[in-house]
DNA sequence: ATGAGGAGCTCC
DNA sequence: GAGCTCCTCATA
């Protein structure tokens, strides 16, 4: 046998060097590695440690490259399909190979590479007078520590830096070494146990005895539980140890998250004749894989559906991953799913602890959980044998990552289900428009449910002009037929939604006298008022004023505030309903993690009467004794420049409407706005999506937009706006260059650059470029190849250009 | 002669 | 992006 190299993806890569690296892999280490493991490589010309996967292992490579230097994993944290959609993942979004394979591997099982520092082994010479304070206070630090410390611990508690001449004298007569320590992994969890020794025959005190015998009983106990039976503290327990009459081990233990538990058990759910229908059809797809899109009417009961379909898919002996689009979803989610799985599932979103998540993700890469609900990142969960993805809400933006890689789960669960030969299961009352053409195109197979479960009924919905309404001073107020209607529907004892737009109802400051509005120094937004602080406050950077009647323009005392936040609606509907309680739901009001849950609970449980927020109480939630719901304003959302605004209005005000009258009361809703001719509004008001999408898609069609082409949106940052948008010229000519010759036979058309809608931001200057294309193999190669020349221009080094396919907004 | 600083290149 | 080498140019 020849030596043995590895191929290796390596962190901290740039996108135009990146690719997979070839290293020699040690003797020692060739029964050891195996792909999906990750090692320790020597990187650059400065050898400098580096974390790298190792993607696959052969006898192919140069002689003379540098070696691994050692395993960083047991096993392997990645399976070899998981790799493959790395690869595929690099090709397809312009990300690292590295960065695609971060995103399976969970937050506490990453390593941070730290620099450390040791005392040389065998050093002895302890003269004070050799060395300075400094010095000798770093020496009995690191002596006493009889380990590596972090360099971040030096510096700071003596006051150093790498390259103060105290430090560097120490490092440079070898008594002081650097080393390298991977550290940040979470530990696993284990829990002390007890068991006894049994024919002990040495002699106790009546309360180890008494201890000791508890222990016989039980067989083996953790040390909690033992000190909680017995009464005894933990120092019996070490003396019982300690004369050898028990014995401890560890036994590892799973950080569960916690889910609260519903006060009465749901009931054992029966289908309907046409969920049943479309459950059969459902359970045909499995047997031959690919994506069918599934619409079902608000309240048509389309997660019934999935849990049969799950229950028919996990008796198969395969695993699924469902994800929903929001973590304030997962509760109601997840607790619909434990009680018919129980421990079969595993979560995976943003909101658990770094110790939860890593547990979870175990469970699954165990092949404990077979089940995952998750937000986006669930996507990438390890499980094996995969014969189901569910996508619930398909059409939300959620599902499209918003930092690099940007990814869209939808396309990661299909190429997942692809190659795993299962199902993937898109899920809407609202399809995105993309996917609605994919099933008209037969691509996809197309379901639907077209009725509300049980007695439920599709909503009466009425739009109110508010051009008619006389104003009462302030903006966005309620309209007098939408107070009647509360009062009534509180009087009637039901619950009622009232939806706010976020989107234009920014609480801005402006000077009723120069008419300016207060912006952000290093953002180009208009600064947000928050009530909790009382200051000014922009959402990109965290920047913040306070709140004063003072104009920072003109300096007169005429700033105020101005729109209606959630709080000022809230305050409008207390006014109407002075008796009712009223919850507010917004992202000022839920940032502990749990309390959206407990209000969300307490709501259900009719403890208030009225719920007033933004999108956040627009979409999912199911209280069978909300029916009436009120839209502010509709209009918002309509009027962005973006070629999407259609489709998100449509979507907000069904997926809102269909709050109401889930249960067995009919609902209602009243959908206030100034343009009530709009027909996007009307085809919403009478919940009527297909009508909606034959209209969109004229629309996308006459104007060239996704479905009928794909978007490749080339982003420019950069600290100086003259470069930034040079850069984003100079980039149009290299690809003006490249499609006349080497790719002319691509299908393109290129938008001129310009700035983005938020040009400045974080105090760096943003420009963009659209490219309306196929994106076809041949397309992503001219892309990769102009990312990577592009990269080597001197004169745009501080520039940085990437690329984000098919974003959801193009501002 | 000397060294700071910029350009250009590679990263296995 | 980081770190290397090589080159140039100002300076004593």
């Amino acid at each position: 046998m020849g030596p043995l190299f590895v191929q290796v993806a390596v962190e901290n890569t740039v996108y135009h060097f990146d690719r997979l690296f070839t290293y020699a892999l040690p003797a020692e280490l060739e029964q050891v590695v195996v792909p999906g493991m990750r090692v320790m490589a020597p990187f650059g010309t400065a050898n400098k440690e580096r974390v790298a996967m190792v993607f696959s292992i052969g006898s192919t490579g140069a002689p003379g490259v540098k070696p691994v230097l050692a395993a960083l994993d047991r096993e392997a944290v990645v399976s070899p399909e998981m790799l493959e959609l790395a690869l595929w993942m690099h090709e397809r979004y312009y990300c690292t190979i590295f960065e695609a394979v971060r995103l399976m591997i969970p937050a506490g099982l990453q390593f941070r590479l730290k620099d450390s520092y040791v005392l040389e082994a065998g050093f002895k010479n302890f003269d004070r007078e050799c060395f300075t304070e400094i010095q000798w206070r770093i020496l009995l630090q690191l002596h006493t520590a009889g380990r590596s410390v972090p360099f971040e611990k030096l510096s700071k508690e003596n006051g150093i830096t790498e390259s103060c001449p105290d430090f560097a004298a120490l490092l440079e007569k070898g008594i002081v070494c650097k080393v390298n320590t991977a550290s940040g992994r979470i530990k696993d969890a284990v829990s002390k146990m007890v068991r006894p020794v049994s024919g002990f025959m040495g002699k106790l005190t009546p309360r180890q005895k008494d201890v000791y015998n508890v222990l016989l009983d039980a067989g083996e106990a953790s040390e909690k539980e033992l000190c909680y039976f017995t009464g005894a503290s933990s120092s019996v327990l070490k003396a019982l140890v300690d004369k050898g009459a028990a014995e401890t081990f560890e036994y590892e233990i799973y950080r569960r998250p916690h889910i609260q538990e519903r006060k009465e058990s749901i009931p054992e759910f029966s289908l309907s004749e046409e969920q049943e229908r479309v459950l059969k059809s459902l359970i045909a797809d499995c047997r031959t894989g690919g994506c069918s899109l599934l619409y079902g009417v608000t309240g048509s009961g389309k997660t019934s559906v999935f849990l049969k379909l799950i229950q028919f898919v996990r008796s198969q002996g395969k695993a699924v991953i469902a994800m929903v689009p929001e973590i304030s979803l997962t509760t109601q989610t997840i607790r619909q799913f434990q009680q018919l799985f129980g421990d079969e599932i595993a979560v995976f979103h943003s909101g658990l602890s770094l110790g939860e998540r890593l547990d979870e993700w175990k469970r699954v890469h165990r092949g404990e959980a077979q089940i995952v609900v998750g937000t986006r990142s669930a996507v990438f969960a390890p499980v094996q044998n995969l014969g189901l993805i569910v996508i619930d809400e398909e059409q939300e933006h959620t599902y499209q990552s918003e930092s690099s890689p940007r990814y869209d789960a939808r396309e990661v669960a299909r190429y997942r289900c692809y190659k795993a030969k299962a199902l993937c299961l898109l899920s809407s009352a609202t399809p995105s428009v993309e996917s609605c053409r994919m099933a008209q195109e037969k691509k996809y197979r197309f379901h639907q449910l077209t009725a509300r479960f049980g007695e439920a009924q599709i909503p009466n919905v009425e739009l109110i002009d508010m051009n008619e309404e006389t104003p009462d001073g302030t903006e966005g107020g309620i309209s007098s037929p939408l107070a009647q209607a509360l009062r009534g529907n509180y009087e009637a004892g039901h619950q009622s939604i009232i939806l706010l737009n976020r989107r234009g109802y920014h609480t801005f400051a402006s000077c009723r006298s120069c008419h300016e509005v207060v912006t952000c120094p290093n953002c180009s937004i208009s600064l947000t008022y928050h009530s909790a602080n009382r200051r000014l406050m922009c959402h990109y950077c965290g920047y913040s004023i306070p709140y004063t009647s003072r104009c920072p323009s003109c300096g007169g005392e005429t700033l105020r505030f101005r729109g209606s936040g959630t709080q000022q609606a809230e305050e409008q509907l207390q006014e109407i309903l002075p008796q009712a309680k009223i919850l507010r739901v917004d992202t000022d009001s839920v940032s502990a993690r749990h309390s959206l849950d407990q209000k969300l609970e307490s709501f259900a449980q009719g403890e208030y009467d009225v719920m007033v927020g933004t999108q956040m109480v627009a979409k999912g939630l199911d209280f069978e004794n909300v029916t009436l719901v009120g839209v502010l304003s509709a209009d918002q959302a309509l009027y962005s420049d973006d070629f999407r605004s259609n489709e998100r209005t449509f979507d907000l005000l069904t997926q809102v409407v269909g709050r109401a009258g889930r249960g067995r009361y009919p609902g209602a809703a009243l959908i206030q706005t100034y343009a009530p001719e709009n027909p996007v509004l009307a085809l919403a008001a009478e919940q009527d999506y297909f009508s909606f999408y034959r209209r969109e898609i004229t629309y996308r069609q006459a104007l060239l937009y996704p479905p009928f082409v794909d978007l490749l949106v080339i982003g420019f940052v950069g600290g100086k706006e003259g470069l930034v948008k040079q850069a984003s010229e100079q980039f149009l000519r290299m690809l003006s260059e490249l499609a006349r010759t080497s790719y002319s036979q691509l299908p393109l058309r290129v938008l001129r650059p310009s700035p983005a809608a938020v040009a400045k931001m974080g105090g760096k200057y943003r420009y963009k470029l659209i490219i309306k294309c196929r994106n076809s193999p041949t397309f992503r190669e001219m892309m990769a190849q102009l990312l990577c020349s592009f990269a080597k221009l001197r004169d745009f080094r501080e520039v940085t250009a990437y690329a984000d396919s098919n974003p959801y907004t193009i501002l």
